[in-house]
DNA sequence: CGTTGTATTATGGTATACCAACATACGAGC
DNA sequence: GCTCGTATGTTGGTATACCATAATACAACG
């Protein structure tokens, strides 16, 4: 590989202007898991017109994706609605969460060099920080950091879709969950072991961890939805 | 409950007419599965048109479902192509199979009633037919139904649907590694062996066999795709 | 003969037009 | 006043039109 190859190489164009589909997806996505979009909520497509400022086309060819995302449901004769969650749903969700969080953590542990350690540890440092000071979407944030590279680390990119897209469809509960356990036990505890053990590299330790993790949100989430009806 | 709610509750009509893009959705989804067009193939709009009988909106919409399912590909200012699968894709699909696949089997273990381990003799009754007279995809689908009873009857649709969208990612290895398997060895063997285990309700060896059953599996696709290149 | 500029074509991105089904409101007839 | 039918509006489903870009072919020029 000649100096030459690699000038060449930083010449290439990789970031194809996005189209207004992708960036109304994302838009779109993003409102839904924050909530701007409250779940049953009927998506007019031609009122989503007007928001976005885009064509009917867009806006439909968005609704498919998100559709087979699992955040759009579509009623029959009806039209599509932001997508609700029942505690059934939710249990899942957590399920397979604990399935494939605690296997991605265990193969973490078994494997990861200093860079994964180190890069684990900064992730935690910044859980602590925004765990400090409160702040639910740091805690989101972070925590979602900690098992993106957990994930990545490993090789496991496949997984990490299908966690994130499960994750954003309990947008409202996770953010909910997380600060509750971030504020009621002394800071974030449980994940500060599953580090301890991925650093000891014991795999077994680290994914029961981790399943404790998740069980234990899941606890919370099934409370809250129990109070929210 | 009086007979006059009965009557009226068989009035519903719950049938609604499939709309064109159901059922365009539907075929591309077979025609990708089955191997109709091949990975890699361009997805050319205006050509599906002609072939399915309907307007790009409706094939453009398809093709957005089918890429936020992962069959189909979008190459940035080329357009749609069919998904190719590299071993590394198939490695993590059989990974998280593995993960999802035995935990489903050992709460079936741990829960069956008699009805759902009739439900799955009857299913690997149907495997052994189909495994005798060597029909592949008599095979594939014995082997699916054993794993839908499975998922469904201890309520993890969700896992059920991740493992079905993966699943035709990899039907091609899918169908092959399949057969072979019921070829080489005396018969369906492995799944035997997980039915067993349920039978007796013993979850760990349920689990287990069943995670021996997919790691068989991944070797044969292996094998298979290093052929192939 | 090759290089460069230009016309043509193929193809995806976006917007718009039209229709059918369902819902709502309103008015005629009893 | 109640019922039914009709007009009107809302909205999703589908088709089509138009544009921009990239690739290709071709021609002109050196």
């Amino acid at each position: 590989m000649s100096q030459n190859a690699n000038d060449l190489a930083a010449l290439r164009i990789d970031s194809p202007p996005a189209t207004l589909r992708e960036i109304a997806l994302d838009r779109m996505r993003r409102a839904i898991i924050n909530g701007l979009f409250e779940p049953g909520a009927r998506l007019v497509e031609r009122t989503l017109c007007e928001q976005l400022g885009v064509s009917r086309s867009v806006i439909r060819e968005v609704l498919r994706h998100l559709e087979a995302e699992g955040l759009v449901e579509m009623l029959a004769k009806q039209g599509p609605i932001v997508a609700r969650l029942e505690w059934d749903d939710a249990r899942q969700i957590y399920e397979i969460r604990a399935s494939l969080e605690s296997t991605a953590v265990a193969d973490c542990a078994r494997t990861a060099a200093d860079g994964v350690k180190s890069r684990l540890r900064q992730a935690l440092d910044e859980l602590d920080r925004t765990s400090r000071q409160q702040s639910p979407q740091g805690i989101l944030d972070a925590t979602t950091e900690f098992y993106r590279i957990i994930f990545e680390s490993g090789g496991h990119n496949i997984a990490w879709d299908i966690v994130s897209r499960l994750n954003s469809r309990i947008s409202r509960l996770r953010v909910m969950t997380l600060s509750t356990m971030n504020r009621t036990t002394t800071g974030p505890a449980q994940i500060r072991k599953i580090f301890a053990a991925i650093e000891r590299n014991e795999p077994e330790i680290a994914a029961e961890a981790c399943r404790t993790h998740v069980q234990a949100a899941a606890a919370i989430a099934k409370e809250l939805l129990a109070n929210t009806r």
